[in-house]
DNA sequence: CGCTTATATCCGCCTATGCGTTTACAAACT
DNA sequence: AGTTTGTAAACGCATAGGCGGATATAAGCG
């Protein structure tokens, strides 16, 4: 049974496909927080403040700072600082992509989504 | 301060929009782990059944369904059977694409990422 | 019809990670 | 320089969610 696969092998690509994976999987895990994806749908309108995300989220500003800190690591938002300001933006087009996709499948699926049991 | 985003006053987009984002963080932490994301890589090359994958992957068989069933109630993959043979295959055509753009953004950003400790 | 095979679900454990709070800097203003 | 304001980092707590292993169900087979 399954003889083609027989062929491929275990683990066709290697373990650094593994890794690869795995840096993958942190990379979307980096968009898997509401709060995250709120501020990076803030920033689709442009560039802002630390300051004002923490009001346009509500959240404490020590949290906005931590989960800036992980979007920027990821390289999703990028910064310039002005003044004792620090202005974060999109850094990459490919964000905006993913946030769309994204957004059209949840539209389509979001009753499954919300169904699932294994993610909370 | 900041006085262009007091207009648009505090979330702005009310709460609906909050439980979109938290729908939209469930969908992109299903894409969030190693193991789901091979599984997914597979079945870019087309269908395949449990067995399959769990020779594939190396994990118990177990947990290869467990993350099945998560890819499948987000929306991610979908089945067919055949005698006592479960197919699973890629769902929507926009997985490829959001795939295909989180590959090239961590190609691009494999160290950034790798560095992130906010995430491990 | 029991037996085997394929798949799904359940359970306890343990780590990852989000949260609130506090603390530490850094940049302007007086 | 000291104070205020904006931003980042650190600390402890609570929970989400992955893992291995055991068990339940369904579909063929002898």
């Amino acid at each position: 049974m399954a003889t083609a696969v027989k062929e491929r092998r275990k683990a066709p690509r290697g373990r650094d496909n593994g890794v690869f994976m795995q840096l993958l999987a942190k990379f979307y895990r980096g968009m898997g927080d509401p709060s995250r994806l709120r501020i990076l749908e803030y920033l689709l309108d442009g560039e802002r403040t630390v300051t004002e995300l923490v009001e346009l989220l509500g959240s404490p500003q020590g949290r906005v700072s931590s989960h800036l800190a992980c979007l920027r690591w990821c390289g999703f938002v990028a910064t310039r600082q002005a003044g004792h300001y620090v202005y974060y933006r999109l850094a990459d087009p490919r964000v905006r992509e993913i946030l769309a996709l994204g957004k059209d499948m949840v539209t389509a699926n979001a009753e499954h989504i919300f169904s699932c049991t294994r993610i909370r």
